[in-house]
DNA sequence: TATCAGTTTAGAATGATTCTAAAGTATTGA
DNA sequence: TCAATACTTTAGAATCATTCTAAACTGATA
């Protein structure tokens, strides 16, 4: 709790009590994929209140300070991810199935990075159906 | 113009005027990548006056039928690509930067397929800012 | 503890996409 | 060639994730 409310302040977001409890469902050592709409119900579940613009809110304010990692699974919803790391994906839309691909992935035979411009990150996504 | 008719009823599409002005423009020998958006506008610029619905539906349509590619790019909406070989994409979301990479990319180090799953395809995405 | 900047929130607004159902058109068989 | 049928197009409404607004609230600071 206090812990988390350092996490926060080192972070430079005030540790506000719905900080303090979506922090502490998110970052509890487990690697998990949210959206706002599924962070929202287990935090509903788990009998904490938050408005749903809040959970939106808070979601994009841990991005900008890179305590989260946005990915781009598909057009309709999206998702975050608390592995941080630089690591890849298995995904099945139909399914709602994700699971990180976490051993080295290398990309071979990338071409020249078009001028003037640099590499942000590579994306690597496995989709496991249409 | 009757090749574009062969062409859909090759695909078991019924070519009518829409369908036969989008495929004229989409599939005229260079790649090309649209959102619903762009490609409306850019019929709208020819004077086609083709509904966004039916440009909805079409592109659709195409997609169903192997003839477009669909992207994964960023969550607020969808592009498809003509080029429906194997290729990946450098992109940059703020600058609506998007270009081909056609040159043989190998993916190394993939852990094993979650069980009973198969890959439909592999996705890679070199994204050039945030 | 008062002040103030930063937060939360309900509800409205936005924007891409899909849906509906009525009117239009390509296809088929006689 | 034509009527019957099935497939398409369309305007406008509906949907749904997300963002915005602006008013109420709260953590930090002195």
């Amino acid at each position: 709790m206090n812990d988390i409310k350092q996490f926060l302040r080192s972070n430079a977001l005030r540790p506000t009590k719905q900080r303090i409890v979506i922090a502490g469902y998110l970052f509890d050592g487990t690697d998990k994929h949210v959206t706002a709409e599924s962070l929202s119900t287990e935090l509903t579940k788990r009998k904490h209140i938050i408005s749903l613009a809040t959970v939106y809110n808070t979601l994009h304010d841990f991005y900008e300070n890179g305590l989260l990692k946005k990915l781009t699974l598909s057009a309709d919803r999206v998702y975050f991810d608390t592995n941080t790391d630089d690591h890849h994906h298995f995904y099945s839309e139909k399914e709602q199935f994700l699971i990180d691909i976490n051993k080295n992935i290398k990309v071979n035979g990338l071409p020249k990075t078009p001028k003037n411009k640099k590499i942000n990150k590579i994306e690597v996504i496995v989709h496991l159906d249409k």
